[in-house]
RNA sequence: GGGAGCAUAGCUCAGUUGGUUUAGAGCAUCUGCCUUACAAGCAGAGGGUCGGGGGUUCGACUCCCUCUGCUCCCACCA
């Protein structure tokens, strides 16, 4: 059969990932070999694939079949995440769009919504990572709101909650009051907006009277001063010295407030004097709680004013703001106000201002699991990958804060917490446990009685278990339970990729978990992936279109050359500016590979054919070079240096294997190769092949099944990589001159125009083995090679030199001597300046004291070498200038 | 405001505990080639006083200080 010149990627990759699946090579099951395991980051289960997880994705499956072919059962987990924020979202606004507002239907509508939305659109993500070519044990699909795995969660909550670190505590959430719910910091968006700060005069008051005496307060939100409980000073500003333990009158309903001392005000903003707020915004509570100061909340749901407010009651907070400030300014309080630009939060959602207030929250102790997650990292035990991060792990698990794990939200996994008719709170796995824990309580409760708290958990709360619930849900929550199969087996896993934004949301967390848990760490490495940016380093989003589609990029130039665009350029914790001409570069490599196939399989064995020598040398070369790239990918994976190793196989077989040996072994047209040389070749491409295995798993695996027979049921994927051996680096070395010589002399001929297919002389003194000469003849179009000493002192050419090695290039005709002077000139101008430093170093006293013998001694051979070239330079310059 | 990091060729990056010829690669650029595997290719070339300044050292891209310019994380000032 004809093979095309291009490479067709598609039905390739189709008929091999579905050959994989078929055979079950990505399955794994514990056996006696040892483990290689990571489980993948879920990503939301109602998520596209994007170029983040393109890269991230990419990261994992190298790794997974490396370890795969290196002979290790390796176990790469699938799955997803139910995100609850982002899902129940989607969730709402597919209802809005029918007319449904979130309210309008129970809880239990709702989550049969959310299902139906989960199975129609869940997974879809999945399925497009196949398509990557992912070599995830597909039988292993996990998601984190599962039967099993929600159980994990609830038990994982009850436990920590027996053990004393699940606290319920008051906590400023960001509430959105036109969605009705609070959001978390993340769909929080802060823009500059332009407001106003309003300057008011507060009136000092003594029992309840107003002494006529004021100070003045900057505030940009006046509707809320009814719900002042204080005024604040810095405690060393002169300024305000004479009101220290003194009251003031909150303008217009005359209620008095102390006045309190704190660090937190800045003396050199607004007035120096700050009004406290506790219940609507978060440094004025923690003011608050330092001073013991009432929290008075004046705002309803709708961020309306309540009865509390006393004056403008049932007005929206900025309806309330015009209307006190026409009170204020006509009640002679308002004295100025001034123009000022801040930035606000609004709700991503539904773009209202953010409201801050005061809710009932539960929480996760962190203080204690902290310190022996931070240990691991900071001590190796997990490795972070690039190290850099470790710092700022280090700063957050210093200064952690304990763990809001409550949501206001639907879909997830429900607290289980339980509220008594008299408010209070017991907490078990089911209803029924939680009544056995009420009659404690209260001998009269009714099953109906209780109450389930209505909030779900944070969805990081069934994540940070992720690496032990995907093989054993019952792990979690229970320490003392052993370990099943499974678990014992693969854990802990080996390597994690993920992103450095959630290094504490998630990988902290998860550390923390497995020492709770299993007492031990979850994984031993962390590789962390850079952001996928644009060209121009802007972050890749929706809203920007500047992503583009991964299926499409993968239809248009192939799963592997867009897996070999995305590594080719990332180096762990590097943000990668992604260039669609990195995925051509990906593409034309695939079509390179392609092409040696079709060179390769067009020839034809010639029995009678001995090997020329040119082979014999090029096959033992290429043989040394293999040996020595084997070492130098083991040293970069190693070191998780992914696309390192990967150019160094791009350049292995694009300019080693194609470039030069391939050439130097191609028999002339119409003639058949000798055997030996045939079989050599074949045996360098199967390697070549492995190698690339685990960056381009699918043109490796279409030309490894065509390069020999293969046996039905065989596949690249689960053979072994070639392994290192004993390689010559002198012979590597000799090569190399051989090359040098080849490219001067091609350089000679492109620039005198001399055509490759002109057939030329070439004279040489030094120490280049003859064994190299064929090669020279074959590659540069040489006839013969003489000895410089029968160079005619008639002849015209061109000098140079490789090493130490003198050449002559008889070019008849060739005049032009001056040029050659010149450039003979320039070089040794090089020379002598690069010799004077080398001397400089040498005839250095403290130098030679203090330097180790080796450097001394490489810069000996440089001063050698370099002398040994000038020397020859101008006798060539003299030469020619005769 | 607190913390961290980065700055090397036009672009993206290496440079492995300071010394392997006065810095390497890929891409891009330029020149010449439709050479019978591949123009998604082949052959060759040019290009950097390693952000500025100072210091330590026999020796600095590498260590220290400082300035400049970017980036990220955390907290956000009434």
């Amino acid at each position: 059969m004809e093979l095309s010149a291009k490479y067709s990627p598609i039905e390739t990759e189709k008929k091999w990932y579905k050959y994989w699946m078929e055979k079950g090579f990505f399955q794994s099951e514990p056996d006696n070999r040892e483990p290689y395991t990571i489980v993948i980051p879920p990503p939301n289960v109602t998520g596209v694939l994007h170029m983040g997880h393109m890269l991230n994705n990419t990261i994992q499956d190298v790794l997974v079949r490396r370890a795969r072919m290196l002979g290790k059962n390796a176990c790469w987990v699938p799955g997803t995440d139910h995100a609850s924020i982002a899902t129940e979202a989607k969730v709402v606004a597919k209802l809005k769009a029918q007319g449904i507002e979130k309210g309008d239907v129970t809880r239990e509508e709702f989550l049969a919504h959310a299902w139906e939305w989960k199975e129609k659109h869940g997974g879809i993500i999945l399925e497009q990572l196949k398509k990557l070519g992912a070599s995830c044990d597909w039988e292993r699909t996990k998601f984190t709101m599962d039967p099993d795995l929600s159980q994990a969660v609830i038990n994982t909550f009850v436990y920590l909650y027996n053990k004393g670190d699940i606290y319920r505590g008051v906590r400023m959430v960001n509430w959105d009051p036109v969605g009705q719910t609070a959001v978390s910091d993340e769909e929080v968006i802060h823009k500059e907006t332009k407001s106003k700060l309003y300057y008011l005069k507060y009136y000092l008051s003594e029992n309840g009277k107003s002494t006529g005496e004021h100070i003045v307060i900057a505030t940009t939100r006046p509707e809320t001063i009814m719900a002042d409980t204080a005024v604040c000073i810095h405690p060393e500003d002169e300024r305000f010295f004479h009101l220290k333990g003194k009251s003031v009158q909150i303008p217009l309903i005359e209620r008095e407030i102390p006045i309190v001392e704190d660090n937190y005000v800045s003396m050199d903003f607004g007035t120096g004097c700050l009004k406290i707020t506790p219940a609507h915004d978060i440094n004025d509570y923690e003011i608050g709680l330092r001073h013991n100061l009432p929290v008075i909340d004046i705002l309803d749901d709708y961020a309306n004013l309540n009865e509390k407010a006393i004056i403008l009651v049932g007005e929206d907070r900025f309806t309330a703001r015009k209307k006190i400030i026409k009170m204020l300014n006509k009640s002679g309080h308002l004295i100025k106000e001034e123009s000022y630009v801040s930035q606000i939060g609004y709700s991503e959602r539904t773009d209202a201002v953010i409201e801050p207030r005061l809710s009932l929250q539960w929480f996760l102790k962190m203080e204690e699991a902290a310190g022996p997650a931070l240990e691991s990292i900071m001590e190796d035990k997990i490795k972070l990958i690039p190290d850099k991060y470790k710092n700022t792990y280090k700063h957050w698990m210093e200064n952690v804060k304990d763990w809001c794990i409550s949501r206001q939200l639907w879909w997830g996994q429900q607290i289980p917490a339980w509220y008594l008719p008299n408010g209070k709170v017991v907490v078990a796995k089911t209803v029924e446990e939680a009544l056995t824990l009420a009659l404690e309580i209260d001998p009269t409760t009714s099953i109906d009685e209780l109450e389930q708290d209505p909030d779900v958990l944070d969805t990081w709360f069934s994540s940070w278990l992720w690496p032990i619930s995907v093989f054993d849900p019952e792990k979690p929550g229970n320490p003392d339970k052993e370990p099943n199969r499974d678990l014992a087996y693969y854990y802990p896993t080996n390597d994690l990729v993920t992103a450095p934004e959630i290094l504490f949301f998630w990988v902290a967390r998860m550390v923390m978990a497995g020492q709770e848990f299993c007492n031990d760490i979850p994984f031993k490495n962390v590789y962390l992936t850079g952001t996928v940016r644009d060209k121009s380093g802007r972050k890749m989003s929706k809203s920007l279109g500047n992503s583009p589609d991964p299926i499409k990029l993968m239809e248009e130039f192939g799963a592997d050359g867009v897996r070999v665009g995305m590594l080719l350029c990332s180096s762990a914790g590097n943000d990668i500016l992604f260039d669609q001409s990195q995925v051509e570069q990906g593409r034309n490599f695939a079509n390179k590979i392609w092409n040696a196939y079709r060179l390769v399989k067009g020839w034809e064995i010639d029995p009678n054919t001995t090997q020329p020598s040119q082979s014999a040398i090029s096959v033992r070369w290429f043989d040394n070079l293999l040996a020595e790239s084997i070492d130098i990918i083991n040293d970069h994976f190693n070191k998780f240096r992914l696309s390192d190793a990967l150019m160094h196989l791009y350049k292995l077989f694009r300019d080693d294997f194609c470039g030069w040996h391939l050439e130097i072994v191609k028999p002339a047209y119409g003639q058949g190769i000798d055997r030996q040389t045939y079989d050599s070749t074949i045996n360098f491409f199967d390697n070549l092949l492995r190698l690339l295995h685990p960056f381009m798993p699918f043109i490796t695996e279409e030309l490894w099944q065509n390069l020999l027979e293969r046996e039905e049921g065989d596949s690249l994927m689960v053979n072994i990589m070639p392994e290192k051996y004993e390689f010559n680096k002198k012979n590597i070395a000799q090569f190399n001159l051989a090359k040098e010589t080849i490219v001067q002399i091609r350089n000679i001929r492109q620039s005198k125009g001399i055509s490759p297919k002109e057939e030329l002389k070439l004279l040489l003194k030094g120490s280049l083995s003859e064994q190299l000469y064929p090669v020279i003849l074959k590659m540069a179009n040489i006839g013969e090679i003489l000895d410089l000493s029968e160079k005619d002192p008639n002849d015209t050419g061109v000098s140079f030199m490789v090493d130490t090695i003198e050449f002559f290039l008889p070019l008849e005709g060739f005049t032009d001597i001056a040029q050659e002077i010149k450039k003979a000139q320039d070089e040794l101008k090089h020379l002598e300046g690069f010799l004077k430093s080398v001397n400089a170093k040498l005839s250095n006293e403290k130098f030679m004291a203090n330097a180790p013998r080796k450097v001394v001694n490489i810069e000996t051979k440089k001063r050698t070498d370099a002398m040994t070239k000038i020397e020859k330079l101008n006798q060539l310059i003299e030469e020619l200038s005769k």
